[in-house]
DNA sequence: AATTATTTTTAGGTAAATCTAAATAATTTA
DNA sequence: TAAATTATTTAGATTTACCTAAAAATAATT
């Protein structure tokens, strides 16, 4: 069953939608994706007409598991393109996602796989999403945000928050990015800025801005 | 002025028909994007209207200026996709059209541009044809058809007239890809077959079909 | 030149994906 | 609990990109 570009953004929103709060409403949906009330009601009638959905009028709606299934592979499409322009095309992180948003649309089966062995299966994406294997699994790992850790825990940066132009300046100043292993040293009840030192490095300072938009993995 | 995907679509296939035969006809458009004349008709309005074309009813439509560099981005798109999946995807160069069909279309000057780069700023596609820079001047190679030429002449293969599976098949089989330089030895009037004999290597028999879908250089 | 055949356009209609305005259901507040 | 507010759906339109059937223009044949 082929489903145009629109469905597959509406499938696709739901998926993030309903990992944050289950069941979705329509004006989640419809601000989401830029949209009015009214056009997602038509359209959550044809999804789940096409058994996409569990729909129930004014209830809100999850995903089905055909759905479900739909939704992950246009996840992983949508992560490998970024990472293929952030690792091969050398875009920065936070010039990807409008590409990537036309390219996650690309029908070929080959394509998809083949781009997968090309780029050596990554498992997260530039932005440190997890990206889904051909069945559809992905690695899932305990994350933690930055502002919950307590001094002397060794972490490691799997994910951002926030992707803006703003954050990855700030980041490639302070030689951070995903992967990037540090230890939180202390925290200062005044600002709530944190301490690190990273592996083999000087230690330096994080704003509680900036601690809110890490996400981290104990180490 | 930004172009749907169906009006892409249009610009290029009258942008290749004209190339072969000057004013371009609704039936050959029909024909070529399959689909009715009176669709056509419908397109053919709406491209006019944008100054896309230069349109007389019941004459026909040649590309105005705008709509040729329109072509040639949507080619350029088209044939560096298209190299990227043969060079880098590992695809055969019968696999790529349906693909970079899609790709074509992802708008994104930067893209398009990094990807350029990345490539090695190829000057031809898997099948010989030239790729248009990103100012839409593209090589232009005196191309024959192998057929036409005379023994003892060298050439070099420079494109495909057909991009079929089984013609790659054949083509691999022979050792003999875009670039293969020989020289032709003999020409036989019976069945128009021809010898020709790869450079330091022995020399072998090019059926009539064969020789007519292959297009060569003289070196 | 008149007839026939072919090509192209017009007329009228459909499905997808959107919209605004109005009606209805659900939730919150007084 | 009744009224007010908010969320959602329905009704009715619009645009794009198609379609079929019929009319009109052009080209080819007697
Ligand atoms: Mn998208
Ligand atoms: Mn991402
Ligand atoms: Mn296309
Ligand atoms: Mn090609």
């Amino acid at each position: 069953m082929n489903l145009t570009v629109a469905e597959e953004n509406y499938i696709k929103a739901i998926f993030h939608l309903q990992q944050a709060e289950g069941n979705v409403s329509t004006n989640q949906l419809a601000a989401s994706l830029n949209t009015k009330p009214a056009s997602v009601t038509d359209m959550l009638k044809r999804l789940t007409h096409k058994n996409l959905l569990n729909y129930e009028p004014y209830q809100g709606v999850t995903l089905s598991k055909d759905g479900k299934k739909q939704a992950l592979t246009i996840v992983r499409k949508h992560r490998l393109w970024e990472f293929f322009l952030v690792d091969k095309l050398q875009f920065g992180w936070d010039e990807v996602h409008e590409v990537a948003e036309e390219l996650e649309h690309v029908r070929s089966k080959k394509l998809v796989d083949k781009l997968d062995a090309f780029l050596g299966h990554p498992k997260f994406d530039p932005h440190g999403d997890p990206i889904p294997d051909s069945n559809g699994i992905m690695a899932t790992i305990r994350q933690f945000n930055l502002i919950d850790i307590n001094p002397t825990a060794w972490v490691e940066v799997c994910s951002v928050g926030i992707q803006s132009a703003e954050l990855l300046e700030l980041l490639r100043h302070k030689n951070i990015g995903i992967g990037t292993i540090f230890q939180v040293i202390r925290k200062f009840d005044f600002d709530h800025s944190i301490e690190i030192s990273i592996k083999n490095s000087k230690s330096l300072n994080i704003s509680q801005q900036l601690a809110q938009a890490l996400f981290v993995k104990l180490v």
